[in-house]
DNA sequence: ATTTGTTAGTTCAGCGCACTTACTAACTCT
DNA sequence: AGAGTTAGTAAGTGCGCTGAACTAACAAAT
């Protein structure tokens, strides 16, 4: 499984299995249990993650020290059913503990940041107009903005999460962002030496399906998230982690070729997915051509993505960007095509819905990268 | 990552990790060294491995005990290089260790089985002609067939591996299996008791994937198996590990439309993938218009594959059947339709090539269940 | 009011595992 | 012959989890 890793603190050659490791490992189980599900009490906890009560009591004793946890009194007396013995003492998640920065810079000429709690809730946000600043200069820009943000954060940083366009390895390294002019930039070294935090990096789509994972109602089942911008991207969660690919590149959806017979794309290419489904493009068919017109659109998505569902098994697809383009007869005949062009098995259980998460959804999912990465919790 | 979990030793709750596990682990992490890389010493191990030298010894001590491994002496002396310091002691895997059962029930009207040693060779095999035996009937055939090749082993059993066609969960249980009849089988729960054995059942492109990745030269990216016989399955292997997808459905492809002028699939609609790309089909069609169709064939395959490889950024695309069907003009042209529909990343680093492995793709992945289910080999 | 039973949470001794440190073994090069 | 280097082993340490046995705090039965 390609892990991500901090950077700073570099995963071992292999994946050899401390007792350390053993023991950040039941850390996580726990958080991520009172992450999801709530307050519960030791004992719930225990039998939630198959630890026993001593252990989980220590791993909790440990993490309430660290100020990442909260006892919060017994739990409210429910009379319908008999509550024999020791009423437990209930022990809560406390999104305060620390916060964390996250940019986003996907979007054209700004880039857009935010200190965020532990719970993705957006504390403070900032923003700078680029200015068509490219390379070095965009670099300049993002650990100014990094920087700042630290600085306004009032609770120990736990780290720094980045969302950008382009290809991002494992490392950190964005290898190819046309937008800003970036060819293997060592995104997350170069800040984490500036900072002295940990720092994660991921393409935009990617750190969005992450925030839909984490922090939308997303079920259990792979997830896919298009992102419908300019440009059209997207992020895989399967089987809970983010899918990264051979050379980095998964998710770029947005060249696959879709109508033959249409428009030249930037890429050369003609019938690219995004000279079809590209924000610019859409607003134009609706003007010209009506509603209906972004049904067709919808088709041809449709088309495209029915082999990959058919092929994961996906279960929810989640289309992110301008809402009155997407909601509404484009998302159906998305929905109806894939159905059509797919086994009922693979069809029949699918989700098609646009994003919770509105506009911060890379920025949140920046956030959600580094709670993954440092506490495990997602 | 979906575990796959043998019966008899169900998986915990969650994924707590125990000390065993960690050692579990790491007996694997050399076992895998051994297995891809072939014999080294313990100082070779430790450094490939990030463990000491001591836990080494120790783990290769307990295993030349269990007679998985053993000692082979010092290495060819090599004069190119002053080889200073005491000479190590090479430490090799024995194929002979043990032997494994394995089943290939894909196949048409019959049921084919194999021992083979824990390097995949078979060393006998068996078949069974169905004669239209389906449901509890065709249970009780393989029943059968697995008993006597249990009984045909000479070494010590590691365990049973099974693969069949249709929708297989984690558990081993047969979902749907139209050719089989089978609804909610529990096959692999139901071997276990009959034979005492661990037992890993998954569906045939999955196993045949597996196989490819475990045995084949494939790289260490994702890898997609498309599996062409009657019907037309696939299987992924990513991040090292088989996907199974939401619904265990994983790889079920055959019925993803891609033709929908075409004609109609025996499942209703009109234009599957199999209606193409079926054996039977693809025959007829070769007498009909000659080679040529194969190509025509191969495009739309590639048009279909291209968003998944693009979405995943896959390594390898193997393709699986009769190879004076597969590995000529109908290759060709998926792999230049591929890389003609998608960007330069995902595109230009794709294999495209037919499957090393025979007839026996199938039998000996499931050869590989096994061995990735209770060594963690793969 | 006391006893009984149940559930929550803690204390303590013990065990398995991999680690560090320090050793021996066996070879090459000078 | 001695110095240097690499492979492998031995002994002791520390970490993290476990089971067993404890205390605490309640409800229900007597």
């Amino acid at each position: 499984m390609t892990q991500l890793s901090p950077v700073g603190r570099p995963l071992r050659p292999q994946h050899k299995v401390l007792q350390e490791d053993a023991r950040r490992h039941h850390r996580a189980l726990i958080l991520q249990q009172l992450f999801s599900d709530g307050p519960a009490s030791r004992a719930d906890l225990a039998r939630a993650t198959a630890l026993t009560r001593v252990t989980v009591s220590d791993l909790v004793g440990e993490m309430i020290r660290d100020e990442l946890l909260e006892e919060l009194g017994a739990p409210a007396h429910d009379p319908a059913q008999s509550r024999v013995g020791k009423p437990p003492t209930l022990v809560g998640f406390v999104p305060e503990a620390a916060h964390i920065v996250c940019l986003d810079l996907s979007v054209e000429d700004t880039m857009t940041g935010a200190v965020t709690n532990l719970a993705g809730t957006v504390l403070s946000r900032r923003s700078v107009d680029t200015r068509g600043a490219t390379g070095p200069d965009a670099l300049a820009l993002v650990h100014r903005l990094a920087a700042d943000l630290v600085a306004e954060a009032t609770r120990p940083v736990l780290g720094v999460g980045v969302g950008t366009p382009g290809v991002v390895d494992t490392e950190g390294t964005v290898l190819d962002a046309p937008n800003l002019g970036w060819q293997d930039v060592h995104l997350a070294r170069s800040l984490h030496e500036a900072l002295g935090l940990p720092v994660f990096v991921a393409n935009d789509a990617n750190t969005a399906a992450l925030a839909e994972h984490t922090f939308g109602h997303a079920g259990e089942g792979g997830l896919m998230l298009v992102r419908v911008g300019k440009g059209v991207g997207a992020g895989l969660i399967l089987g809970g982690q983010l899918l990264h690919g051979h050379r980095a590149a998964a998710g770029e959806i947005g060249h696959v070729v879709i109508d033959p017979a249409g428009t030249t794309c930037a890429c050369g290419r003609v019938g690219c997915l995004e000279t079809v489904l590209g924000v610019p493009r859409l607003r134009q068919r609706l003007e010209h051509d009506g509603p209906e017109a972004l049904g067709r659109v919808g088709e041809l998505l449709g088309t495209v993505l029915a082999p990959v569902v058919g092929t994961l098994n996906l279960h929810e697809l989640v289309l992110s960007g301008p809402t009155d383009l997407l909601d509404g007869p484009l998302r159906e005949a998305t929905a109806a095509t894939i159905r059509r062009n797919t086994m009922a098995v693979s069809g029949d259980h699918l989700v098609v819905r646009t994003s919770t998460l509105g506009e911060d959804v890379v920025l949140v999912g920046a956030a959600a990268l580094v709670l993954a990465g440092e506490l495990g919790v997602s």
